[in-house]
DNA sequence: AAACTTTTTATATTTTTTTACAAAAGATTA
DNA sequence: TAATCTTTTGTAAAAAAATATAAAAAGTTT
């Protein structure tokens, strides 16, 4: 292992071939893991490179002890191929997810199996010290855990907020007030590994890319509803960041005339009638305004601090009133998806997050919409459907950019290097 | 030249060295037509192989006699380096500009330099007698060009409507009843060449892209501006068509809450208030209805057929009422356009098309939708500019389109034979 | 004009790919 | 169950390409 990695310094001394070679292994290695496991052949194409050379860099990984060929692959009615696979627990990835009010924090190994977990109380919105706080939190996680740091490769760390895919830095939370110091920089330094922060809805995109209802498609719209919305732009089967890394930011698109303020300091923004804010204000004032519902059972101080997941479970329950404003609220959304697909003409739309949960109560009303404001060559052939990735899917998705971008990284290293 | 062009099934007979070699000479050319012109060390970065190899193909090309060296490169401070250069007119391609009313014809060759252009009144919207009349049109000028066909390689067709990149079948206009030829095939069946059909936006996003304004930029939107409106998307450096090739139908999003009716068959696009028909519309309602302008002076019979370049002059005269209504188009359009920065996150938006002829009577309503409907954060990276291409850059962008993807396919073909 | 660059050209050495063939491991069929 | 395919793996010799190196050529700069 210790031969397959370096540091910059050290590549100057190398051949050509040698570093050749070392590129040829690292690729090998990210294909290793993005894949879990290929066959000869598989290597073959898609490194171009003949067999006998394939053969050498496989027995070459397999010699430094980290390539196991436990497994036969599927045959098309021959002998079956080995299937060359990394050992499970050989690197690692520390995960990290963000949200407004928790940090889920999971290491991963290579073959995408969970080594350790956790989740903690956290508050994102305290500017730096919420980053120290985070870094804590961190620290205290990988003590806890046993791991053995050196296997650790990166750390992959989602949020939410407008980030930076080039540096890493968050333009809505956790920003230093001198500016000078990224969060990227500051744990990057503190764990003496590299760091990757993406934004929460492009990783989510990603892990239904990889793992989800978007595996082999090619132009594919994931939306996250939860208190916000957003969306993850895939199109010819890779995400799309847009210029700066803010692509995708469909909450905040004009969409009522003179409508509600919106936190962005808006008006009328999609996101003032179609997202988890905007559900739970229209239940706040429609128990306000004495309408009949279930939801009117609940205390004052429930009221006041009402949540999605309540109109939702009403709804479940037949709540007449809770099914009227998720009606309304799939409407506005599908308008919105409406507008979407005469952009980006996706074979594909899924819907994600908390909201999504409404099942058909939110769906019929986005599809009714849809079939409302798109033209029909455009509609026809864009399926609408419910995320099926489970709770793991964001641990998952965030492991596998981490280690691609780990990789991808060595590799650019190398290839600028000759 | 005979040994550079292949039919598939001459290729079987081949060894994969043979195939290897083919396959780096029409790289090589696609490369040199692409870039017209590029040096040794270009050229062994571009096809990674090294200068010994690159040298033995240049030698071969220039044997064959299609390539010539007469060019000398620029040096950062040593020997000037030699210019590879296909010879010009040893290659063609009929570039072919379909328009609403009218068709522009043009042969282009491998250097971007013209042979022989004309242009023909057309009438697009007669179904498939219009692919007959087109056929026709097209036999005449190639037969009164005096173009030696066998140097022509294909055909490069540009028009608006709904078209499938992948087989060429526009579902907008010129759709056969029978649903069986596609005008693709029909016209490919006629020449005896390979035909391409791309809507014409997206020619035109690709002409910036090759040379314009998108040059050397990654996220950049190009918004045409006719009697319709049209976009072409561009990220990460390539133009993104979508599932179907249908991507970027802006005009026909919902726009306006129970809005005008639109041909489409709904109500409210963005084009029944942001286009040359909604320009055209607002002044005859407005001359009807008596407003005090420049417009007034037309004819009964000038009003009922007034296109959005009178508009445009009469603003340019300081008409105020055709100020004011342009800038009501621009304003509607800013906010379209800002939609489209929430949501692509681009760094330049390229406006084209004839409106764009308003200049700063209709940049500067835009620029004011945007600041007011955009975020900060992406509205102050999203530059907006007129486009600077002139009348020839509709065939220069088919030609290069028409040349990439013939090499493309001879390529592909190679490549899935071996 | 001399010194210094960069680019081109040529060639020996090393590495990789082809090609061809044989053997092994399954799947299919008689 | 044996025989016959297929597909995959492994290997060795021949061919091709990449690398490393040197030297010549063509410019620039001092």
């Amino acid at each position: 292992m210790s031969a397959l990695f370096f540091r910059k310094e050290q590549l100057e001394s190398k051949s050509k071939i040698e570093k050749k070679n070392l590129g040829f292994k690292l690729k090998l290695m990210k294909a290793l893991v993005a894949e879990n496991g290929m066959t000869n052949a598989a290597v073959c194409r898609h490194l171009s490179i003949s067999a006998p050379k394939t053969l050498e860099l496989i027995n070459s990984l397999a010699q430094a002890g980290i390539l196991e060929q436990n497994e036969k692959g599927s045959s098309i009615g021959g002998r079956k191929p080995v299937l060359n696979k990394l050992k499970s627990n050989t690197f690692f990835i520390l995960c990290v997810e963000v949200e407004l009010f928790r940090v889920k924090m999971t290491i991963v190994d290579n073959a995408n199996t969970f080594f350790h977990s956790a989740s903690s109380p956290f508050f994102l919105t305290k500017g730096w010290s919420s980053a120290n706080e985070l870094n804590r939190l961190l620290s205290d996680f990988v003590k806890a855990s046993g791991i053995d740091w050196d296997c650790v490769l990166a750390l992959g760390i989602s949020m939410p907020g407008l980030i930076n895919h080039h540096d890493g830095r968050n333009h809505t939370y956790m920003a230093n007030q001198d500016g000078h110091v990224s969060l990227q920089d500051y744990l990057s330094q503190q764990f003496r590994k590299p760091v990757f922060i993406i934004n929460d809805v492009k990783s989510a995109a990603i892990a239904e890319l990889k793992f989800g209802l978007a595996k082999e498609k090619k132009d594919v719209l994931v939306i996250l509803m939860d208190w916000g919305i957003g969306l993850g732009i895939i199109m010819d089967r890779q995400l799309r960041n847009g210029a700066t890394g803010f692509s995708g930011e469909m909450g905040h698109m004009p969409f009522v005339e003179n409508g509600t303020l919106c936190y962005c300091g808006k008006k009328g923004c999609l996101e003032t009638v179609a997202s988890g804010v905007a559900l739970a204000r229209l239940a706040k004032e429609g128990i306000q305004s004495g309408k009949e519902s279930l939801l009117n059972e609940l205390s004052d101080a429930e009221i006041e601090s009402i949540e999605p997941h309540v109109v939702i479970e009403a709804a479940n329950k037949g709540d007449q009133y809770a099914i009227s404003i998720l009606s309304a609220t799939g409407e506005s959304l599908g308008k919105g998806i409406a507008t979407l697909i005469q952009l980006f003409n996706p074979e594909l739309i899924i819907l994600g997050g908390k909201i999504a949960e409404a099942n058909q109560y939110i769906t019929v009303p986005i599809q009714q919409a849809i079939n409302t404001y798109c033209m029909t060559q455009l509609r026809d052939i864009a399926r609408v459907e419910l995320s099926r990735l489970g709770a793991d899917a964001g641990a998952k998705g965030l492991a596998h950019i981490a280690f691609e971008r780990y990789f991808d990284r060595l590799i650019a290293d190398i290839e600028s290097e000759g």
